[in-house]
DNA sequence: AGCGCTTCTGCAAGCGCTTGCAACACCGTA
DNA sequence: TACGGTGTTGCAAGCGCTTGCAGAAGCGCT
């Protein structure tokens, strides 16, 4: 492989200005600068990035820590945050953490020195850890509020406000939330507003799971759910959601008609033919986006600098999915 | 951030020494090790992989090029892949393709310099290409079989075979398949297989698709295939069956009753509850545990080793979701 | 002609680690 | 006692790049 000195020879210049050519072309003249990129060219010449990250400790990487990958919201974050990366030249490596703090901490430590900072997706670590971890280098939050950090979350106990109270005015007074990792700071949030929308408006809350949020896991509880009476069904997530329903059609429960559904994200949702469904849509995207944007602007702007965080707002899109209950 | 030289002189030794007590502690004396490791633990010192990968040429990393992550058969290759590479302290770099040729080619370019090795998962670039970039770095390929790389594949077209086996034993004729994305690979090898079958048996085959290998896309393909009058489905992968099957559920079409259906992996179908459905398992992980262990025989191993690519069987597991059809 | 500028380039040090080589101590053996 | 090992350590060079500094041109001005 060719190396900065082997161009050099090749142009009939230093090493210095290579370097240069390749890293800030603007203190470079032009003409000496065709004949560089000519050399280089013709060398098959690629920077070595060990060696450029050794000097100025920076290694064009990004870490994503994500609890898992099966799970399709993550896999669209990891993917809108690679692509958003790979505009500005840079690398996300995914790490993936099982949701288990201890991989995660390890995935933190061991990442520390090979990459420019940290996207950690819904972090289980304790705050101060990741603190900890920011004061040396950069590290955003995603799908959970941690205070000192960059964060970024997703309003969806709003959005499932909206549907709760529709849920309230088409009568219903029984509604199943079925329920998504107990690790999901997500979750227990969305389960706070659950609590608090049933008091004011004496709805009865049955919360079933936590589950894994699989599409098994949701098939498996729909079986429980329809037959607890509930007439309505909230699901932590899309994935769930149509396991749930799945197993509602072969158990020939039907949507709304015997039961209304609504999901808390749409992920999986989306380009699903026929009549759609209640769904809190989530912009898995641009939190990814968002999260690298953010990092981007801590390495490359002024040291202190902190970007702010946001809560990204949500559509609820609400459909037949929900209907009045049976017995109302 | 401590270096070598700092624990040098905390401990009171050579940097040389504390390098071959963190890489090589077999050459260093006990106490003189016990010292060391003290020093280091005490400043907090880890090696800095950038600094070690300039002097070595190996940076610890693997690349694994997936076409997307949504595909759950992938997402548990690439966890697969993390974990195994994790034992010998490597992490595995995931780039997404999007089974696109352009962004495979710019993927193992970009990455040929940062890693020691490239495991490429269902590759759509020419033969020629992944063996140029063999020639420098270690490629194996997952998915499909590349003269002069070692490849690892899963024997799905002999799986099918003993369902269709199955499905002309119950007396089927007219029997459908879902295909998968036409970059495949895979797909074209199984879609001659099935003309093969066909031909065997007087079994006509209707194929649908091709199709993104979602559950969106099962679920919008499920009309069409029902009311094509074909008594058996076998499709693409487990995910766009259970999409099938969703809608199956929604138009009132009965499995097995109305209709026979298969799918070609069993990654989404694993839990569900219910009669399981009739599959071919193919072990996702256990290819990119494979492709790991491969490259890391070639990293670790003497220079011009190239080990052996395997055909994994898959096993096939036949249920009640196969009957004879309607009408016989 | 002489001055201060700006623009471009090269020198050389240094990033943090590995490793071939040589130095040294210490051992058992001849 | 002298000798070849063996085991342990340090020296120093070097991996490929970046960058502060200073020198060399070239410029427009007075």
């Amino acid at each position: 492989m060719a190396s900065l000195d082997d161009v050099a020879r090749e142009a009939g210049v230093s090493a210095s200005t290579v370097s240069r050519a390749m890293s800030r072309p603007s203190m470079v003249a032009e003409s000496t600068l065709v004949r560089v990129r000519a050399a280089a060219e013709r060398l098959g010449f690629r920077v070595n990035p060990a060696a450029r990250a050794l000097t100025t400790g920076r290694s064009g990487f990004f870490a994503l820590l994500v609890p898992d990958l099966d799970n399709p919201f993550y896999a669209a974050t990891a993917t809108a945050a690679q692509d958003l990366a790979g505009e500005s030249g840079r690398r996300v490596i995914i790490a993936v953490t099982g949701g288990d703090p201890d991989r995660e901490a390890e995935a933190l430590s061991e990442l520390e020195s090979q990459v420019d900072g940290f996207a950690v997706q819904s972090p289980v670590s304790s705050a101060a850890d990741l603190q900890e971890v920011h004061r040396r280098k950069p590290v955003v939050a995603i799908n959970r509020r941690v205070p000192g950090l960059t964060s970024f979350t997703v309003d969806t106990p709003g959005g499932l406000g909206t549907v709760y109270d529709r849920l309230v005015e088409l009568g219903h007074r029984e509604v199943a939330y079925l329920a998504g990792p107990p690790s999901s700071w997500m979750d227990r949030h969305r389960r706070a507003e659950l609590v608090e929308h049933a008091a004011r408006y004496q709805l009865r809350v049955r919360v079933f799971g936590p589950v894994r949020p699989a599409f098994a896991e949701g098939a498996a509880t729909a079986r429980e759910i329809a037959d607890s009476g509930c007439t309505a069904v909230l699901v932590y997530n899309s994935l769930l959601l149509l396991g749930v329903m799945f197993e509602f059609g072969r158990l020939g429960v039907r949507v709304p008609a015997d039961i209304s559904v609504a999901a808390a994200d749409d992920i999986a949702l989306a380009d699903l033919p026929g009549p759609p469904i209640t769904a809190v849509r989530t912009p898995a995207d641009e939190l990814g986006r968002a999260a690298v944007s953010a990092l981007t602007e801590m390495v490359d702007g002024e040291p202190g600098h902190r970007p702010r965080g946001r809560r990204l707002p949500t559509t609820v899109r609400i459909t037949d999915s929900l209907a009045p209950p049976r017995t109302a």
